[in-house]
DNA sequence: ATGTGTTCCTGTCCGC
DNA sequence: TGCGGACAGGAACACA
């Protein structure tokens, strides 16, 4: 699934279609993903200008002229993909198998935007701006890394006293949200930290270069268009190519290519999910 | 209060 | 070629 350069990516590739235009259709094939669909919703959409698309950790949210919230989240295997007026529609291949087009909304910019997601672990809701901040979705989230709350005061003030490996830390989003297995992976190798270390063990010198690494990663994955595996595409099909610049994520057995190290990638399991780092230099 | 395991769902890949 | 099992970018929830 997409993580927060993914998401960020197909904001950015579907702002120019959406923001400043009305939705003029939306068809809702079938009545939930992950959660059920506002009663509705369809209805309410209808008419609607997009004042605005912004992205909060990995959710992309479009301020409607009336004041509601239209709140997308692409779980693990979601796309937004943008088609044109006529049925030929994608301009790429876009990879993605037509029954798993469950929501399509078009748009007075003559783009039709499809939401395609095979596993269904995606969200749509709706709801009034009002409520945002309480929203059950929103409200445990945790400082947007790219923004100026993520501090080293506030990370270790965070991770004092924690049992957690750095690796589950970094993975909750109520720390620090818009990080996934990936970009976690690829943050504790740069800064050469054990994604097994206790959170609230890490040591003073290691400290100031969490955010620093975190900040990096995200920027130059967001600058490749994000990292395209399997499901992930940008909003017009394309891939992303930061999975060509993993350090460890996926490279069991590769040599480590930090300069100086002679270490080999290993592939660990942490609550369920695979973990991969360089146990030579990440203590 | 924290930390860990389970669950939702489909598709793909690998070994037999 | 078919079949079973492992695994996949997330995160809420139930339980220790």
């Amino acid at each position: 699934m997409p993580e927060l350069p993914e998401v960020e990516t197909v904001r950015r590739g579907i702002e120019p279609v959406t923001t400043g235009y009305v939705i003029t259709a939306a068809t809702f094939r079938r009545p939930d993903l992950r959660w059920p669909f506002p009663r509705d919703i369809d209805t309410r959409l209808v008419g609607r200008r997009i004042v605005s698309l912004r992205r909060r950790a990995k959710y992309i949210l479009a301020d409607l002229d009336n004041g509601d919230v239209l709140l997308l989240h692409l779980g693990m295997s979601g796309r937004i993909l943008i088609g044109g007026t006529n049925p030929g529609r994608f301009t790429h291949d876009t990879g993605s198998l037509p029954q798993h087009n469950h929501v399509d909304l078009q748009l007075s910019s003559g783009a039709t935007l499809t939401f395609n997601d095979p596993r269904r672990f995606g969200m749509v809701d709706l709801f009034a701006g009002s409520d945002e901040a309480d929203h059950f979705l929103i409200r445990n989230l945790g400082p947007e890394p790219l923004g100026n709350d993520l501090s080293e005061e506030y990370l270790e003030h965070r991770l004092l006293g924690r049992k957690t490996s750095m690796k589950a830390f970094l993975l909750d989003q109520r720390n620090i949200a818009g990080l996934g297995n990936i970009y976690v992976c690829e943050v504790l190798w740069r800064a050469g930290i054990s994604p097994r270390r206790r959170a609230g063990n890490i040591p003073k010198t290691k400290l100031p270069r969490i955010i620093p690494a975190i900040r990096d990663v995200l920027t130059e994955a967001i600058a490749a268009g994000g990292s395209s595996l399997r499901d992930y595409r940008q909003a017009d099909g394309a891939l992303g190519y930061f999975q060509h610049r993993f350090g460890v994520y996926d490279r069991a057995d590769a040599p480590c290519s930090k300069p100086d190290c002679d270490g080999k990638i290993q592939r660990i399991v942490q609550s369920g999910r695979s973990t991969y780092y360089c146990s030579s230099c990440q203590r």
